[in-house]
DNA sequence: CGCGACGTTGATTTGCCTCAACGATTGTGG
DNA sequence: CCACAATCGTTGAGGCAAATCAACGTCGCG
């Protein structure tokens, strides 16, 4: 049942709202009607190109990848997003127009999804949202400025050293193909670094 | 006088809010109060590395660079802003944190500058700024997902041509140098690819 | 079982960097 | 107002980082 979903999966959602910013009674009812819990598949898509981003993701269990398909037919990694994580194509979201970007499943993935107008309703009903999600776009913000600057400024290998400090937890968990699209690297290339990692000088 | 410096500079902000959202008129006074005009000198320092960054700049005119300085002493710049735009380094700013970005002035610029403490305030003043700076960063983090997407994708090339498209008011701006150091490259080889361009084929 | 994704390795190519040198501007202090 | 320094853009030669293409072994899965 529907019902048992959102009961076995909003907690985490409440527990991030509330972790930022305490909520009132009103306000948690107002997630638990505005937001739905859905399955995801592993390799399901959830966003496709060319279609219009209507949802709002938040990761309650799994991983979802956003990437862009280009000319040559590769994929390119924006995002990973595993749980207590948000993911949208916000320009396609936010403009309501067509997506260029793909967004899908990597493992069998639950999600709590709010729709466009869900949310717009949820800003208008409670202001408190709108500095919530100010907050969380800001680190969202943050995190991204310095991924850029990691691509101007490092080589591949420190470009991969930094990811595996950084998201330990997704090391084992990716193949990695995924993690060389993610940095914007041949598979190839990746497994070059690896290797001579662990051959120091030889 | 400071005096006729703000009422000379505070319309084009008061404009750039009433675009996004109408303010009434506390919310408008809460601005002119709220915000300090400042004027920099080309070349001046707006942040140092190793300071916290404790203004959020509007820039009413001229424009600002926000850069890194890599071990090797190379400038690696994260942004420009030139009118209307804003600039800080978020992280810093908001953690209240020792900032790793310098930002300085490329032209003599006038902005108009908030404090940390004084943003704070005008949130629990008025809610309704925390609406208009989250669609305000929500919009830079747009612009920004779309820069790493093309500099994990894309050659030198077609992101120089892509820069000269969408910031095509900054390219006579400024010197080539500094359109190398946001490209991600050198200015020897951007050079190379502008002569390039002009014989197609020779 | 057999196919397709995955990781690895080798040979070769290429995009971009490094270093060095040079003229043209700009700007700045004497 | 001139002289000198600093910045800028350009070009050449050479080198390195990373891509490309190809081949092969392994594994998990339908």
């Amino acid at each position: 049942m529907k019902k048992d979903l959102l009961q076995a999966s909003i907690e985490p959602l409440l527990e991030y709202f509330n972790g930022l910013i305490p909520l009132n009674e009103i306000e948690n009812q107002l997630v638990i009607e505005s937001f739905q819990p859905r399955l995801y598949r592993n390799r399901q898509y959830v966003l496709q190109e060319g279609d219009i981003c209507t949802k709002f993701n938040f990761v309650v269990r799994g991983c979802l990848r956003m990437y862009k398909i280009d000319d040559k037919g590769n994929a390119h990694i924006i995002q990973f997003t595993t749980e207590n994580g948000w993911l949208t194509d916000l320009g396609s979201f936010h403009g309501q127009k067509v997506s260029k970007l793909n967004i899908d499943a990597l493992e069998d993935t639950m999600v709590l999804q709010i729709s466009y107008d869900n949310l717009i309703a949820l800003y208008k009903q409670a202001p408190k949202f709108d500095r919530i999600f100010r907050v969380l776009i800001e680190n969202s913000f943050i995190l991204l400025q310095e991924r850029l600057l990691q691509n101007i400024s490092s080589t591949a290998e420190e470009r991969y050293l930094s990811f595996m400090h950084m998201y330990s937890h997704l090391s084992n968990r990716l193949p990695q193909t995924q993690i060389a699209a993610f940095l914007g690297i041949t598979p190839e290339f990746l497994s070059r670094i690896r290797n001579n990692r662990s051959k120091p000088k030889a």
